[in-house]
DNA sequence: GTGAAAGCGCTAACAG
DNA sequence: CTGTTAGCGCTTTCAC
C-alpha cells in the first residue's frame, strides 16, 4: 500500500506538497507539481490511511450501533427496519455504520468500550438497558450518543423513540369509542418464567409507556385501570399462553397487546379457545410491522415509524459529533391509528 | 482519553513499562511496578486508541461488509439472514462489522475501497457483480476477501455460496417424479423493464446455476429444454405478472421458481386465473425463506443454508486474515428439499 | 527491571 | 511556492 512518502519520493517532492495535493489544501501549489503528484497518485494507486489520518484528530466517518444481543435478530421487526433507516441515513452522510453486539449485553457493552470507543465518532444504543454503564461512561466523557427506543437513566444522554404514550392512549381510546369497557392489556417483559421465577419481572420500557397511555384513555374516560387486566408474556411460549388464557378467562370484550407480537399470539390463543376476533373480542397491536396487514384478521395497529427512527437517530448523532447539538434532546416520533379488521364495535 | 503517557507520568515511569504491563507483554516487571501500573490504568479509566494501535500494524478486528444498494433492505429474505448469520460468527470471533453500502454498486465500491481498505482486515462481497473492480482491485493487493452468493470473474478470489445447481436439479427431479413433464421455469433478472428495455437481460448468476440444474435434471432424464417454458421476472410487477402469464399459456404442469418470491408471485397470477395450485398446477421455489411454510399453500422449496452462509464467511475470511488460508476456495453448502404442499402428482 | 527513542502515516505550523 | 519537522498514541529494539 503506498504511504504519502512513495509518493514524495517518486516525485522528488515533500509529503507536505502530497498532502496538500490529496488534500485540496488551500495551500497555493504549482500546477506542475499538482499534476506531477496527482498523476504518481494514480499510478500508485495511493489511498490515505485513514487510522494515521484518525490519529491526527479527524473524524473517522464511522458510528458505532450497538445492539443487545446478537441473538436478537436483525431480521427481526424491529431491529431490523431500524437498522435499515440507520444505514440509510449513514450512506446518506457517506458514514459508515459498525455493528457492535456481543453474547450478553454486558459483554457487547464491555467490547464496544474496549475497542472501539477510539474508532466511532459517536455511538447510537438501540433499546439499551436503563441503567446502562456504558451510555453513563460515554455521556461523561462527552462521547456522542443517542440512545434509541429507550431513555436511559443517566441524564445527559438524549434519546429517540416513538410517541408511546400518545400511541397506548390512541389505541385505548380507539377501543373506547368502539363501545368497549372492559378493555385488557398485554404487556412484555424480560423472561421471568421457569430459570428466573421469583424476580420481579422487568417488563420494556416502551411497554411501561404504553400502558401509561392506555391508563390516561381509561382515566380521562372516568375508569380506573383493573389490575385483573393486565397480563404479561414474555419470550417463553407456554407459560405466556396460560397467561393469556387467565387473562381471557376475566372475560375482556377487548385486548391492546404491547406490540404487534402480543397481539398475534392472542388472536391464537383466541382461536384455540373458539372465541372469534373480531366479534367476540377486539385485538389491536403496536409497531404495525410488516406482516400487520396479512394477518388473519388483518390486525388494527399503531404505526409507528421505526425505519423513520433509525434515520431521526442518525441525524441527531451528527449534530453532536458536528457540534451542532442544541441541549439534550429526547425525540418522540409520531405514531398514528391503523384500522383494520381485527377490532370491532361491541 | 487517558493516553499511556497519562499513566506514565502518574506512575513515574515510562510509557513502555506501563505498553508491557497493560499488554502482558513477556517482558519481567516488577509486581510492584505492575500494580501500580494497573491501578491508575483503573483509575483514569485508559483504553488502548485502537488507531494507534494499527498503525503499528496490527489487526483492526474489524471486518467490512459490503453490499450492493441501501434501498436493498437488511430485512430482505436474503440478506436479513445472511448479515445475521456474519454478525454471529465476527461476535463469536470477537471482531466488529461494518456496513459499507452506497446508492448504486459504484459508489459503494468506491467509497469503500477510498475510506476503508485501511480500516478492515478484510472484506466480504454481498452479491457483488461478476466483473467488479473493487473485488480485482483488493485481490491483487492481496487484501483479505470472500464473495458470497456469486464468484467474480476476477481468479484468486474465493466465495461461498449455496449449491444452486444441485439445488436446480433436486427441484426438478422432485417435480418429474411427481410425473410432471411440462415443467417450466421461472427466472429473475437486472431490471429490464420500461426504462432499459432493449437491453439484455442481464440474469441473477444464482438464477442460471439453477437453471443449469434444470436443464441437468430434464437431460438426465432424456428431455430437451423447451425454451418457450423459461420465463424471466424482475422487479416491475406489472411487466413481471404479463411475463408470468405468457408463460402460463404455454400450458406448463408444474413450475420451478428460481426462488421463493417468484414462485409466490407466481401462485398469485395463478389465483387470479382460476388455476388451483397444487391441483392444476404444482410450484416449487427455492430459498425456503421463513415465511414459505405460512404461505397459500405452504411452499414446497429446496432449503439454501443462509445464515450458515454467513457464518462460513466469516470462517472463510478470518482464515485468509490469519494466513491459514489455504488456496482460493469456492465453498459451495448443501441444499435441501422441503416438501410442503405446493406440489402434488400429476 | 526499566527507560529512551525510533517510527507507523499523516497533517500543519514554521521556515525558508 | 515548497521543504522540514513535530507530534498524534502506541509498540518494541536497544541500551543501561
Amino acid at each position: 500500500m503506498a504511504t504519502l512518502k512513495d509518493i514524495a519520493q517518486k516525485c522528488g517532492v515533500s509529503t507536505a506538497t502530497v498532502s496538500y495535493v490529496v488534500n485540496n489544501s488551500p495551500r497555493q501549489v504549482l500546477p506542475a507539481t499538482r499534476e506531477k503528484v496527482l498523476k504518481a497518485v494514480a499510478e500508485l494507486g495511493y489511498q490515505p490511511n485513514a487510522y494515521a489520518r484518525a490519529l491526527k484528530g479527524f473524524r473517522t466517518q464511522v458510528i458505532g450501533v450497538v445492539f443487545p444481543h446478537v441473538t436478537v435478530p436483525l431480521t427481526n421487526v424491529y431491529f431490523g427496519p431500524v437498522l435499515e433507516g440507520i444505514v440509510a441515513q449513514a450512506t446518506e452522510r457517506r458514514m459508515a455504520t459498525m455493528l457492535l453486539t456481543g453474547f450478553t449485553w454486558e459483554e457487547t457493552e464491555q467490547g464496544a468500550e474496549r475497542e472501539f470507543s477510539g474508532i466511532c465518532d459517536g455511538f447510537l444504543l438501540i433499546a439499551p438497558r436503563r441503567d446502562s454503564q456504558f451510555a453513563s461512561d460515554l455521556a461523561k466523557s462527552g462521547v456522542p450518543l443517542v440512545s434509541v427506543g429507550t431513555q436511559v437513566a443517566e441524564p445527559g444522554v438524549s434519546s429517540i423513540d416513538s410517541d408511546n404514550r400518545t400511541g397506548g392512549r390512541l389505541a385505548t381510546e380507539h377501543l373506547l369509542a368502539l363501545g368497549h369497557r372492559r378493555i385488557a392489556m398485554i404487556l412484555t417483559g424480560e423472561d421471568v418464567s421457569p430459570s428466573n421465577s421469583g424476580k420481579p419481572v422487568k417488563h420494556n420500557w416502551s411497554a411501561l409507556e404504553r400502558q401509561h397511555g392506555y391508563w390516561d384513555a381509561l382515566r380521562a374516560w372516568g375508569m380506573e385501570p383493573d389490575p385483573n387486566l393486565t397480563a404479561t408474556i414474555w419470550h417463553d411460549p407456554v407459560a405466556s399462553r396460560s397467561s393469556a388464557r387467565r387473562l381471557l378467562n376475566q372475560r375482556p370484550t377487548a385486548v391492546f397487546g404491547c406490540n404487534d407480537g402480543a397481539a398475534y399470539r392472542t388472536v391464537e390463543v383466541c382461536r384455540e379457545s373458539g372465541i372469534r376476533v373480531p366479534e367476540d373480542l377486539s385485538v389491536i397491536g403496536f409497531d404495525d410491522i410488516a406482516n400487520a396487514a396479512s394477518f388473519d384478521p388483518p390486525l388494527t395497529t399503531i404505526r409507528q415509524p421505526i425505519f423513520e427512527i433509525g434515520a431521526n437517530a442518525v441525524e441527531m448523532l451528527c449534530a453532536q459529533i458536528e457540534g451542532r447539538a442544541q441541549e439534550v434532546e429526547h425525540r418522540l416520533m409520531p405514531v398514528e391509528l391503523i384500522q383494520r379488521r381485527s377490532t370491532a364495535h361491541i
